[in-house]
DNA sequence: ATGATTCTGTAACGTTCGTTACAAAACTCT
DNA sequence: AGAGTTTTGTAACGAACGTTACAGAATCAT
């Protein structure tokens, strides 16, 4: 037995950035090839198809978004939690080198209605941050921090309908100030809460 | 002179569909003739190309898009005007045969990117929502109906981050319940006004 | 070292892609 | 009616697509 001369997660976190910037259709097999830097045969010959490559990547980019959901689970106020979870979408969002964006909505858009294999990621990428949000807001609202009555389902779906919105209008507007765009987006969400 | 056989706004309208449907990239010039109901010779004819008509498209798109921004500027208070902006596009969303979503907002994660002529079209469709959002606050605001301390620009940005935000996750959630969810958003959303 | 097994590079597969060439058909105008 | 012009259908273009076949290289176990 012959072992493979790389590791099938470099190459996933490699083919997930291709993917992550060119979308599923404008990908091809070659894109694949160089960024990931290997042939055809053994990109086949690991992962089956560029479909089912997609499908792992997709996985991968959140696994790799846990450690920034995981700031919903730490110390200090809830609401300065997740001021820092929207900031940090902000900063990633002007800061990559090529205006890489999320992923998952990509592919939401893209393939989630034709393609049932990617919906059912899709969702459970979505439902990872709803959950977290859900969960740092219970907690907050068993210590008193946000007031008893408040809808918690309601709030956590409020959250990461802004997360996603501030996705698209920042690959949408382009060429604009978005830093300024972005941030009142975000002042105005947080004071709901 | 021979005249066309058929008016080219039809067959904007049609290759629209197609496009808002499937995307760019995964839309074919054969799907585009079945689309249509024209040969590819007088799409070409016509159009000159697969991106010119996708920008047509994404531009007529903005156009049918005019009368459900048109309510902002109606009568009634500017609340009861936006929640109706929104839970017209939760209607859409869910009622929609196939699921269409929003082209613009697909074109901005597809394409905005890599595309400048697309990212310009994007920005514009989105800034016509951002526009007529603030147009209808301001005027909200000199009549007293919104306070006067209030940022009428984020407060614009915020509902229009709000809507681009369910069109992510209608199509991210599918199978799930997404009546309740968007619902549980504009909910959320409007309470900040 | 040898055999068994797996990986990798090369080449090609058949399809589909967006686009163009061209001739015949169709219409307007004089 | 006939000249002039434009549209349309057919066919094909070269390029790129995702995928596979296959032989040789490389490594393990013995």
């Amino acid at each position: 037995m012959r072992p493979k001369a790389f590791d099938p997660d470099d190459i996933i976190d490699a083919a997930m950035k291709v993917f992550w910037q060119r979308g599923y259709s404008a990908t091809s097999i070659q894109d694949l090839e160089e960024g990931t830097e290997l042939g055809r045969s053994s990109i086949y010959n690991a992962f089956g198809s560029k479909h089912e490559l997609y499908e792992r990547s997709l996985r991968r980019y959140q696994e790799l978004k846990a450690e920034k959901i995981a700031v919903l689970s730490g110390p200090g106020p809830v609401r300065e939690r997740i001021r820092r979870l929207l900031m940090d979408v902000v900063d990633e969002e002007l800061s990559e080198e090529k205006g890489l964006g999320c992923m998952t909505a990509s592919a939401a858009l893209e393939l989630a209605s034709h393609d049932p294999s990617i919906a059912a990621i899709v969702a459970q990428n979505l439902n990872d941050l709803e959950s977290a949000l859900y969960e740092a807001l219970s907690r907050a609202r068993e210590t008193g921090e946000i007031a008893a009555d408040r809808d918690i389902r309601a709030l956590s779906r409020f959250i990461l309908n802004t997360v996603q919105g501030m996705r698209v209008l920042s690959k949408g507007y382009l060429g604009h100030d978005r830093r300024q765009l972005l941030q009142d987006v975000v002042d105005v969400a947080i004071k709901v809460l």
